[in-house]
DNA sequence: AACTATATAGGAATTATTCCTATTTGTCAA
DNA sequence: TTGACAAATAGGAATAATTCCTATATAGTT
């Protein structure tokens, strides 16, 4: 898995640092969609002196590079997905948790031809936006 | 089309101000998606003195009783959508653009049973991601 | 081992959002 | 229509999130 961080880094011409690679196995264990600043305080007890802009800064790039996504908020900040695979995304209105779902129906559905003509697709994902369990019971 | 805008505000026990009308007007003349700062600006030229942070509450407020919708974004600004129907977004990676398209396609599919069991859904969107045509020719 | 472009730490600056409080204003009921 | 009162506003301050700046350190190459 750390094979792709290795092979992305080379092409794009990145320097594997200490840094860089406990901030991507921090986040590859993440199953909760963290946010720079709970990556930081994760990686903080092994690194003591890493800055926040360091984590800040390294997951910015590796969204660049392709090897993890940022997920589609609402102004809160940024969330990190280390899925890289297509997947769709569930959404709790009220407490903000996103819950990864996988479906072939879903996948496979065809880009309107009216998109296709002015815009190159690169990702296709349905979110899905409501109450989760617990909120409902409220 | 203010129908709406007095309806739900009597409904969720909101005054009529003349700060809030301005606002629902002028956010559903907005084809931007744009963000309570820029909402803002086109408002103070109308009322000088309102405040940026009544702006603000008003937005929340709206897309909390159901009159206006925050768009989903990457932890930039939040920004408001005034078409609150079914639609779904294509949004261009680099400049950030949201364009609204629909889909009857789209709209029909099903929710996978496994999220039906565990979540209420209200609401359901495809985001395709990608490039615009301006920023593609770059 | 030395060189160089890149990355880092730490703090400052900027941007976005929310909170606080005194004052004002819709709305409702008399 | 008027008074009462809860709700809303303006303005500024506070907080949160993100990005920028710069001197120093380091990975990767020669």
């Amino acid at each position: 898995m750390m094979e792709i961080f290795y092979r992305r880094s080379k092409e794009h011409g990145l320097k594997i640092t200490p840094q860089r690679t406990a901030i991507y196995q921090e986040l590859l264990k993440a199953k909760d969609h963290p946010t720079a600043d709970v990556i930081y305080k994760r990686i903080v007890k092994k690194i003591p002196n890493i800055s926040f802009d360091t984590v800040n800064r390294t997951l910015l790039t590796f969204s660049k590079i392709g090897i993890t996504n940022v997920v589609e908020g609402y102004g809160q900040p940024k969330r990190y997905d280390p899925d890289i695979a297509v997947h769709h995304h569930f959404r709790c209105l009220q407490c903000n948790t996103i819950i990864d779902f996988h479906s072939k129906d879903y996948d496979s559905m065809a880009v309107p031809d009216e998109i296709k003509k002015q815009f190159t697709v690169i990702n296709k994902k349905v979110v899905l936006e409501g109450l989760c369990n617990k909120c409902r019971r409220r």
